[in-house]
DNA sequence: CGTATGACGTGCA
DNA sequence: GTGCACGCCATAC
């Protein structure tokens, strides 16, 4: 298991309507110093079975999205995800 | 194998 | 509260 299997696999248990941070998903990754390789690794792996729109930063932040930051805030907000 | 990059986080002004 | 600079890790080339 890869730390980018480890982290596709901490996103995908994020519940709906929830969101997670990079951080936390570092830390399920087994690195909790690696939040920056979780987000480039979500930038190249953006499988639609991972939902890495609920990945926010620590700040509150919506953060980046491969499709386009807009849309991922329409769809956490479509989640019920308040701001 | 070594360098550069990125959807970040924290600290300080 | 806002803005800038540095540090960190894994991946890609």
């Amino acid at each position: 298991m890869k730390f980018k299997d480890k982290v596709l696999l901490a996103v995908s248990r994020i519940p709906k309507g929830k969101t997670s941070t990079y951080k936390e998903i570092a830390a399920r990754a087994g690195r909790p110093l690696a939040y920056r390789a979780v987000g480039n690794i979500l930038s190249r792996n953006y499988d639609l079975k991972i939902p890495c729109h609920r990945v926010v930063r620590s700040n509150g932040q919506p953060g980046g999205y491969n499709r386009g930051a807009e849309r991922k805030i329409l769809v956490l907000k479509k989640e019920g995800v308040r701001l």
